[in-house]
DNA sequence: ATCGTAGGCCAACACTTGTTGGCCAACACT
DNA sequence: AGTGTTGGCCAACAAGTGTTGGCCTACGAT
């Protein structure tokens, strides 16, 4: 799909030293690209976020976002290499999963704009959804096994739990609803947990 | 903006008679350009969606799109003039308003793939999130505004039914998460209306 | 039969996009 | 000092986009 030509630098193996790595020149501006990516995918989703915007917002030349990353698509998949860090639900109280979730999510959300990245993206479809079913996969669906007393509706349960956390996300971070957006945080965590409670650990219907 | 040309024909002006309306050939060809155009927004969203690729659908030419709708945006606003035809809540047994919507609501995103196109255009941003927030603001919060006990609360309790409810479209209708899709309707149903309830009716935390 | 007009297509324009290959400066290492 | 490599920019390409204006054809009223 994408020639080699000069091939991706890769990790440059630190040498014979053990020293504390000398970190290329080149590493500075790989991660300005994927700053300034990550914002505008998360501002503009993906097809209106240019190569040439992102460089520009990089102070580097587009061509330059090729040779580190061979193409848009590519450069899309480094910048969004979500990890939802979720807490181990297996170790707490059965009954503050909820609350634990909600908060933890809201959280996320609000420190780091990958995820908006990756909602706007998955929502146009294509590739983006498959990303996302991704994480819902790897991520969410091991840790709802945890808490979920029949095994075999957690498929069920933890996408309940991503309609209603996607959800708020969607109407408080994308398309702002106003009162989404001006609910207090801890508000909206007093509305949510009980439902994600309910989602993960109440009996089916 | 857009020069007149030839300026979009309207509403034909049934002439003197009263006859049942000869409909000029004309409106078949913006009809299929419609249903053309809502298909593809659906399915590709704004950006992918291109003229020509709705024109081709609707086998007629690209430029006639732009002579009916005068621009791509012209067209995507008639394509997605959504009325969610919401029932009268009011008129219900309160303990019935949660299951009432569920139902309205998920008959209603898949009969008319016009949610799907405005959902996917709207998360990504500008002005299809204003056209959402306008859709929000003029047929779901008037109906809170029916059941909701304490008017000042009103807006919040429509925000946390619009999260629930977007974010099954979203998991189900866009972002496809397999389980959600492969949920059954009436177990969907079973899940959200309590959820649903407690949002609009019951007392504040 | 005639003529204005609406419906439609064709070809092109202006622009933006992702992407490429070549060239140059600075650095590292011997 | 010399030399190969790395980091970077410039200019350009090919493809695809929304959009425009002109021209042709058939219909409807006169």
């Amino acid at each position: 799909m994408n020639r080699p030509h000069t091939g991706t630098p890769g990790t440059p193996g630190t040498g014979s030293t053990g020293a504390p790595a000398p970190r290329r020149r080149s590493a500075a501006t790989r991660d300005a690209i994927l700053a300034a990516a990550r914002e505008r995918f998360a501002a503009d989703g993906y097809e209106r976020a240019t190569i040439r915007a992102i460089a520009k917002d990089a102070d580097i030349d587009p061509s330059m976002v090729m040779r580190y990353y061979g193409s848009k698509e590519g450069l899309f998949a480094a910048a969004v290499a979500v990890d939802l860090k979720l807490p181990d639900l297996g170790a707490l109280p059965r009954a503050e999963v909820g609350h634990a979730l909600v908060t933890h999510f809201l959280a996320l959300w609000e420190q780091n704009e990958v995820l908006t990245a990756l909602l706007r993206v998955g929502a146009a479809g294509g590739a983006g959804a498959e990303r996302m079913q991704g994480v819902f996969r790897d991520q969410l669906l091991p840790v709802a096994r945890q808490v979920c007393p029949d095994p075999e509706q957690v498929p069920v349960r933890a996408a309940l739990v991503a309609a209603q956390l996607l959800g708020v996300a969607l109407t408080r971070y994308v398309l702002r609803l106003p009162p989404a957006v001006a609910l207090a945080r801890e508000d909206l965590v007093a509305w949510l947990a009980p439902t994600l409670q309910r989602y993960l650990t109440a009996p089916g219907p």
